[in-house]
Formats: structure tokens, sequence, C-alpha cells
RNA sequence: GCGCCCGUAGCUCAACUGGAGAGAGCAUCGGCCUUCUAAGCCGAGGGUUACAGGUUCGAGUCCUGUCGGGCGUGCCA
């Protein structure tokens, strides 16, 4: 919609070179056109005029004018008005949001989808957490974060993949290893010294009985062998739970990257030989550096220590690089803000490889605080105080806390109060939105029973939906192809929950002051053709965020 | 100390690329169910956008500084 408007004003802006009312001859890099918030303003307003009052040296308003003048006739206006210092303020023709309703109809579950993304490949990483406990409440953002985030993005054309980077290498599996090890020698009745820094959780115990009814007592063995065979069988159990959960939650990725396997392929070893080939690393102080300060970090980076290991940034680094190599041309991490501190030097890394920095988007999510009855939980795996992302959506349900979770921008903080997302169930916003969904559907089953046949498109009179409310549904339906590019581009999936929220407000108000099954059967028709538009988008949108749409509540 | 994020109504948050009286929800108060689902609708009150400067036709949005909150600043992962 907007632009066919784009095109008409240019048009118009030539017609005004060819005859002189306009002098400079240059036609705008791009033609600004927004949504004015207030409606009295037109369903489009540009600050054209006000843009070229420079380069014309006339008054924005002269300039506004002799635009108007041309664009007066043309059949897609039904108002042109100038107004304030400058603006054009456009209210298309009803015939404009008709047609958008037939849009809506014949494309169906694809309204919506676009092509800005013109098939980039685009890789989404997102949750990889820890394989060392279950899933908790923070994790839980991330991940329906990183799930929407990737959903927008396929709607407008991305080509994108889900990827769960698995940490199975590296002190923290050990650690696991050796705290279910110690759980095991206390089920077999040693007394034991657990370690400080072991992971005290019940689950450990847990795990440490089922290794000992599938693997047995482990006696006899070499402590690293045994702490090895603890580590493998942790690791497996804990990614069994987080895909459970993660099924739960209806999350699904298309591959799942471990971190032990670019050691087994030799790939740390190598992505840093081309690194040292490229002059990026050197050695100082018998550990090897990234030479990060070259592209703005602040201090180099120790990828391989004095004693001969890598640090967890080495495979980082190797993984990332691997990423590009697999021929992603975009992307992008999901991370916990507590990380915000590594983005200069993956950056750095990437830069130094001839990455332009916008090819790696890391998307920082803010912390989550988990309350109780307005009473701060304090979270940590080694104090074994903690609430399982698997516990909060049994309470909660899935729907709402994804909702929940997308409600805001990813950028701030969060509080979750369980006991207050409970209480609130029945009024949470997600009901709200679903809501409206049944409500379209009941009717539907109505106008069934009643023997009353679904509208047909081209069969149906349209001008029948002459009231202002009517066309201002059509309204917010056209514009949700431009809001989900939008929330694509700026990586912001709240942008689909405010949309669904204005929308499912219009509708509701709509139902309350209007009846859709009325005497006139045409009327009925064509009111029953809009409520069923609005049906698909709002289901559209729902299932970007991956939150179901129920027919009846 | 330095770096990153944040500061908008009593509370929780929106505001597309800088655009026109800064908008929702919750809470408070007042209305609407013999009529397609009241998990709904209609209305009222509530603001110096933390503060001080700057940039310009125009700033919640951009720049500088101050204050406040959070996080980070390992040859940990």
């Amino acid at each position: 919609m907007k632009e066919v408007l784009r095109q008409a004003i240019k048009t118009a802006l030539q017609q005004c070179y060819d005859k002189g009312t306009l002098s400079s001859g240059e036609l705008p890099g791009e033609i600004q056109l927004e949504v004015p918030k207030n409606a009295d303003h037109g369903d489009f307003a540009s600050n054209l005029a006000m843009t070229m009052a420079k380069a014309e040296r006339k008054a924005p308003r002269e300039i506004a004018e002799a635009l108007v003048a041309e664009l007066a006739d043309n059949q897609l206006f039904d108002k042109i008005e100038i107004a304030g210092p400058g603006f054009i303020n456009f209210r298309l023709a009803a015939n404009c949001w008709y047609g958008v309703l037939d849009q809506v109809m014949s494309e169906g579950d694809q309204y919506g989808r676009s092509q800005i993304g013109r098939g980039t490949k685009i890789q989404v990483e997102f949750v990889s957490a820890n394989p060392t406990g279950p899933l908790h409440i923070g994790h839980g953002r991330g991940a329906v974060v990183g799930d929407a985030v990737a959903a927008v993005l396929q709607a407008a054309g991305f080509d994108v993949q889900r990827e769960y980077y698995v940490n199975d290498a590296g002190n923290q599996v050990k650690t696991l290893g050796l705290s279910i090890l110690m759980r095991l020698r206390e089920l077999l009745g040693e007394t034991i010294d657990f370690p400080e820094d072991g992971y005290q959780a019940e689950y450990v115990k847990e795990l440490a009985a089922k290794l000992q009814s599938e693997k047995g007592d482990l006696k006899g063995l070499d402590d690293a062998v045994a702490i090895e065979i603890c580590a493998r069988f942790g690791v497996e159990k804990v990614l069994d739970w987080i895909s459970e959960d993660l099924k739960a939650f209806r999350i699904q990725f298309d591959n799942w990257y471990s971190e032990k396997s670019l050691y087994d392929r030799n790939m740390v070893a190598n992505e840093l030989a081309k690194l040292k080939e490229k002059g990026l690393s050197f050695e100082q102080d018998n550990a090897l550096w990234l030479r990060t300060t070259e592209y703005g970090d602040d201090k180099d980076r120790v990828l391989i220590k004095s004693d001969g290991s890598y640090t967890y940034f080495a495979s980082d680094v190797a993984y990332h690089m691997e990423k590009f190599e697999r021929g992603f041309d975009r992307v992008i991490d999901v991370w916990g803000a507590d990380h915000h501190g590594y983005i200069p030097r993956m950056k750095a890394m990437l830069a130094g490889l001839g990455h332009p920095p916008e090819d790696l988007e890391v998307l920082l999510i803010q912390m989550v605080n988990l309350l109780r009855d307005g009473q701060p939980f304090t979270m940590g795996k080694r104090s074994g105080n903690f609430i399982t992302l698997r516990e909060v959506i049994d309470e909660v349900g899935s729907d709402a806390c994804r909702f929940f979770f997308l409600i805001r921008r990813c950028d701030s903080q969060l509080d979750f109060d369980l006991e207050l997302a409970k209480q609130q169930s029945t009024d949470n916003p997600v009901y709200y939105v679903q809501y409206a969904h049944a409500r379209v559907c009941s009717i539907n089953r109505n106008a069934a029973d009643a023997g009353i046949a679904q509208p047909q498109q081209g069969e149906v009179d349209l001008t029948r939906l002459e009231l202002e409310e009517e066309l201002a549904l059509a309204k917010q339906l056209a514009r949700f192809q431009e809001m989900v590019e939008g929330a694509a581009l700026h990586y912001e999936p709240h942008r689909v929950v405010f949309y669904l929220q204005d929308l499912a407000a219009q509708f509701h108000s709509y139902y309350n002051r209007q009846k859709v099954l009325v005497d006139d059967p045409a009327t009925t028709q064509a009111r029953l053709y809009l409520i069923n538009c609005v049906r698909i988008v709002l289901a559209n949108a729902l299932r970007l965020l991956g939150v179901s749409t129920p027919e009846q509540m």
C-alpha cells in the first residue's frame, strides 16, 4: 500500500518539475511515509514538503500545495490535506482497503510473508545452555526470543537455521562428572568430601542413581576414567531433559552443534592456524593470543593458555569461523546479558577475518528476576536453589509463558513473579488475544448453525463495510506485513505482541458495538468476510510467537 | 576507574527512519449481559519522558555532562 502511494507521489513530483511549479529537479532518495498516531491526520502522512524546503528555497506549505494539485484527481485518494508546518495527509479511498481484505483471504496463512530477506542465509543460535543442569527461567526467555526472532525472519524471507551450541567440552563438564561420581560414592555408603565448586543440586543425585542402575558402581576404575564416564552420562541425560523442556515449549532446533566435535575433528587447531597465517595471533608469556585490540577490543585475548590448554574463547572463535564457512551470510547469537563483555572480542575476531561487524548480531537478553510473592529468588546452579523452566511452564502454561517473555523488548530486565503470573492467568494479555480469535470462530459456528454460508471471495459486496471502524480494521490488517518486516530487520519480536494486542482490541470493540449476523444477508456476508480476515491475521501473528490459536475458550 | 544496558503515568511497559495534544495494560473510580462467548466493551482521573546543556523547522528518540539502577571488566566456562 505504501509503495503504491510512493509511486503516485513520485509521478506527481515529476509532473511538478515538468510544469515548473517546483524547480530543484531532484527526486528525494526516499519518500518518508508514516501512519499517523492520530486518525484525523489521515491514513498516511508525509513530511516530504518539509524535507524539500531547503533545496526548493520555498516554504513547505507552498511545496505541498504544488504537489497536492497534481495528486488531487487520483482515484487512489479520498482526501488529501496539508496540515501543520507542511505535512501532507492522505486518506485513501475505501476501495484500497477492500482490496486488502481480498488479499488476506486469498493468501490465507501466507498473508504477511514477504521477500525482503531475499533468501539471505542466516543462523540464529540460541539457548545453548551448558548441558550441566536443567534449563531455568533465564534460558526460557532466551529460548522464546530466539525462536520468535527466527520465525519473523523466516516470514520476512530469510533462509533461517536454528542452532543450539552444546558446550560438551571443558571444565564444566568435568565438574558435572565429578559431582555425579561423588554422589554415586555417597550412594554406595562412602563418606565423601563434596567439592566446593561442584553442582550441589538434587538432580545430580538423581543422575547418580540413574547411572548406578544403568552402568553399575564404577568400582575399581581410575578416578579420571570414572569421571569421564559420569560426565558423558550426565551430559547425555541432561541434554535429554533440555530437549524435552524445549519440546514442551514448542521449540525445535534444526541443528545441535557439539563443542566436543570441534575438538574431535581438530577444528579448533585448524581454525587457529588460519588466524596465525593471517598474522592475527601472536605468542607471549608462553601463551597464544589473539590480537583483538587491533579491532577495538580493550585488550588482547588468550587462545591457548601457557599450560597448553585451549580457552573457551578459542573454541568459540573456531565455532564462529566455521559458521561462516558453512555459508551463512549472517549469524545471530542470543546471549544472556551478562556475557556482553564478549561482544567486542568476537566482533574483533570477525573484523580481522574481513567480516563487517553486522554479519554477527548479538542479542542480549536481560536478566529475568524470578520472584515468588514479591520475594526475590536467588538463582544459581551451584546453590541448588532454583526453579526449572519446566516447573514454570507446567505452572503457568506454555502460551502464557511465551507471551510473557515476548511482551517487552529483550534489552530490559524482566520481573517474573510466579504467583502473580498464576493469579493473573485469567486476565493475562495472551488470553485477550486468543479470545478474539475464539470469538470469530464462535460466530462462524453460529453462522453455520443458522445455515449461513461462509462468504466466497468475489461474491461479497464489500461496500457494505462502510463504518469507520470496519475500515479501521482493514487498515490494521494492511499494516501486518510491514510490521513483520520491521520485527525481522530490527530483531524485535515484541512488535508482533503489540500489534496483536492492538488488533484484538479493535476487534473486541467492534464486536461489542456491531452485530455480525444481522438480518440483511449482504451485510452479514461482508462482515463475516471482514472478521475472518481478522481471524487469519490473528492466527498468523500468534503462529509467529508460537502461541496456540484456540477455536473455543 | 573503564565499558555495555536501562531510566517514560502509582506499578509493568509501548512509541516504526527524529515528526503533529507521549500511548496501552494493571491498579483506582463510574457505567454496559432477556441480543453472535462479560476471559469482553464504554467512560474518568493520572506525565516537567531522571536532571542540565547542545544539534534543528521539530528531540522520549541524536550528541555532551551529571545523578540513579543493573551487568561486565580471568591464561573461568
